[in-house]
DNA sequence: CTACATTTCTAGACACTGACTAGATTCTAG
DNA sequence: CTAGAATCTAGTCAGTGTCTAGAAATGTAG
């Protein structure tokens, strides 16, 4: 650690806040997270978040757009480098989105709050950038003809409503003892199967 | 109102102070819901609830299976009096469940917190009440053969998510301005057409 | 009816939180 | 070098959840 000296000017004071904080999110929940304490660890005095966060819930919302930002690039990795069929590709999305919200379910309930609020178009922004892959991804489909696509906005709704839900059963604890992936892939199984053209 | 007299024992406390936390939380989410502030409201001091709850968190339970006890009554009602083929029950379910969860959000974010938790077993069992009749629904269905039943568990998970996931994308405020019954009709229609037995 | 035990509620205290303020310290242009 | 902006400290305030001791009402024998 090169931080031993505390210096008056902390230099990177808005980053470890948020650093610090979405490490006690995922172990205390929204709950658990002082701002004071997050203050406190680091060895900043209790004031000091005010001057890079007027309020807690801004804070908050910082993570949540972080969250999606992060989101966003491993969707992107997964689904680049993902090879093959529609049916393929979209079970990749299925699987890094749940895994994704298993390894962050506090965050996930951040980045899923209502966006219809003030002081929230920032969220919403980067709520549209972090899906824009899978979005792309279900739009070339249905442009290739490999699902079907009378509606195109209600196939990508049902879609990324199906894989919501899987996430939202899973970190649940619903799911019971079932395995994961099996799930995963028999819903989108199922789905795509509905998808198909009516030739 | 003939609660004009305030006497020393309210008589009622617990279940008043479930249908005050409840209206509170509709409005102000879980964040802005406070013990004293319910107690100074129904006109009792700020230990009282104590006697009833022994932490908010139990509050927060109670809350919850009682919002698990009223969806189940929702929907055995729903799908007592529907009739028809296995594809409109199935839409009814969907609907009901749909319009409890936008109308009661905070309520429904209660109720899908984590079921492995200390404490929480009467919550997995008001679930499982709760889902008994669409789960029953659904078995009918595969057991009729109006749907595909390889694998029943999956079928009915893959169900479940997906209307689960409709209601998080709509009271997350992502439905942007679509009409709701018509997105859920359709992703129903499409999760049933991959259910079709292959004949 | 009386005496006792239990339930229910009050009142006071404690540590903690988020928010606000004034002022000290450091950084940065000009 | 200096004036102003950015950053941090320290003190304060109302409010919260939880804990405690004890008062008041209720229920229950004898």
């Amino acid at each position: 650690m090169a931080e031993a000296i505390p210096r008056y000017h902390h230099g990177n004071l808005r980053a470890e806040l948020l650093a610090s904080a979405e490490r006690k999110l995922e172990r205390t929940g929204v709950q658990g997270l002082s701002l004071r304490e997050l203050a406190r660890e680091i060895g900043v005095s209790h004031g000091a978040p005010r001057q890079h966060f007027p309020d807690k819930q801004a804070l908050l919302d910082a993570l949540a757009v972080l969250g999606l930002e992060r989101l966003g690039c491993e969707l992107d990795e997964a689904l680049g480098e993902a090879e093959g069929a529609f049916a393929d590709r979209l079970t990749v999305f299925a699987r890094t989105y749940v895994r994704f919200a298993t390894a962050h379910p506090a965050l996930l309930a951040l980045m899923f709050a209502r966006k219809d609020r003030p002081g929230a178009p920032e969220l919403l922004e980067a709520n549209g950038r972090a899906f824009a892959a899978p979005v792309a991804l279900i739009a070339g489909a249905q442009a290739a003809g490999e699902i079907d696509s009378e509606d195109p906005d209600r196939v990508a709704m049902a879609l990324l409503a199906t894989i919501q839900g899987l996430a939202s059963i899973i970190t649940g604890g619903m799911i019971g003892d079932r395995p994961v992936d099996a799930v995963v892939s028999g819903t989108i199984e199922i789905l795509l199967r509905g998808l198909r053209p009516a030739r």
